[in-house]
DNA sequence: TTAATAGTGTCTCTTAGACACTATTAT
DNA sequence: ATAATAGTGTCTAAGAGACACTATTAA
């Protein structure tokens, strides 16, 4: 549609170029926070440095943008070559614009977090990562132990935890961090380990299933010597909005 | 403290230079969605587009992203520039990163949304804009009736709008779009241009006023020949968060 | 005195949150 | 039978929202 504009405009007055190379031009990254639930806990994936700046360093996986991608289609490919994995919920989070963020010279960085459930990364992860690029090693950290990290990214982790936490609160986003089917222990873990906070399971059950966004599956799963917890599954394909109260909202 | 750390590592390791000039740099633009309240209704800032590309289009205020300046100084300066406003309420609200954004080339943008009250906006607007690039004509547009603007500018003031709604919700925000001293009949004002909809009187005071952030200045503000209205003002420097509430806040 | 806005309380209903026991299965 | 987790209901208190009249001033 703007190109549509374009053509049209450029028939009768010259379009003005952009700066020129070597100008105002800037080198943008993109850098997400991946994170899944493990072992009764929130995990961030992080990447080790293999070059300088900061190397043997962990950090965010992450790149620079490429003329010919769309910022979203580079966070995408950089999480494709670091982890393997392709289909995520992906958001972006908050654009780092200071100067001095890279020791290497100015670079702005567009951060997005991600979410995956553990069973699916465990399955595709590494299976398609890029050979040459690898980094010399990923792994999985919990957010309340974080090593030291390079660049700014210990402020991109607490912003995305921040959003996270928001937004589990009002939208299905924790759905995306479990399996197609699960149970209402696992939901309600998920809730507790996002949130740091142990929550009640008679009001936790009555409220989600209040929401009817679950189906039972008449499907059983069996963990140990116990009853079989009952499976159910999210009826939205997409991340949804739960509610939206506030002070004021006479919608 | 980044910086400390790159002084460290240079001493011992060559840090790689960036991607050179020519290659992947990218054209960084940052546009602003001022808001302000101006006889009952909410209103966003154009400027007219002089020169190509949508010459004679309105678009909002913007430009691109020097290479000295972080990206919010950028935003502020365009701000100054364009309306001769420097103190504002600034956020940032996301990036548009697609290809085809602009007819003239490769654009990332990332948009801000700013408020102003009125009478603040009055005072310093043009007395301080910058002669030599000053717009063919800045104007106030009622949200509810934007004209046809350039680029993907509606989508920016759309998903500032949407920004704003929610905010106002759990945060102070709305505050910014007031004077220092103003009555509770002009808050709940705000809040029904903001959000699109009639308030109930009662209801609002009680909450406003159960929030404990308004202070009595013990004057009033005569307006005509009705009885005076108390003149209230907002007990923080800052936007502060009021509340969040969500389905699920154990905090 | 009148026009015009400021200012004020109560009641109902919904919802959040505290709280403890029974059910079902594998071993 | 026992260990281990699944599953279930009630009560209370707080807050949201509906609703209408009196107060005060300038003109």
């Amino acid at each position: 549609m703007h190109n549509g504009h374009a053509a049209l405009l450029s028939r009768s007055r010259a379009i003005p170029a952009l700066p020129p190379e070597g100008s105002d031009r800037h080198v943008v990254a993109v850098d997400i926070a991946l994170f899944t639930i493990q072992d009764e806990s929130l995990k961030v994936l992080l990447v080790k440095r293999a070059v300088p700046p900061f190397p043997g360093w962990w950090s965010l996986p992450g790149g620079f943008v490429g003329r010919a991608e769309s910022v979203d289609e580079a966070a995408l490919r950089e999480l494709q070559e670091e982890t393997g994995i392709t289909t995520v919920y992906l958001e972006q989070l908050y654009t780092f614009g200071d100067l001095d963020r890279d020791p290497r010279g100015r670079v702005i960085s567009v951060s997005y977090y991600a979410l995956v459930d553990w069973e699916r990364f465990r399955l595709k992860a590494h299976s398609s990562a890029k050979g040459g690029a690898k980094p010399a090693g990923t792994r999985w950290f919990s957010v309340n132990r974080l090593p030291t990290v390079a660049f700014d990214h210990r402020k991109i982790v607490t912003s995305a935890l921040e959003r996270l936490r928001n937004k589990v609160n009002y939208t299905s986003a924790a759905f995306q961090l479990l399996p197609k089917k699960f149970t209402l222990s696992e939901l309600q873990r998920a809730y507790e380990v996002i949130l740091g906070q142990p929550l009640d399971k008679r009001n936790f059950r009555k409220k989600m299933l209040q929401l009817g966004i679950l189906k039972d599956t008449r499907e059983r799963q069996v963990e140990g010597r116990q009853r079989p917890a009952r499976l159910y599954a999210f009826t939205e394909a997409r991340v949804i909005k739960l509610q939206e109260k506030g002070i004021i909202v006479p919608f």
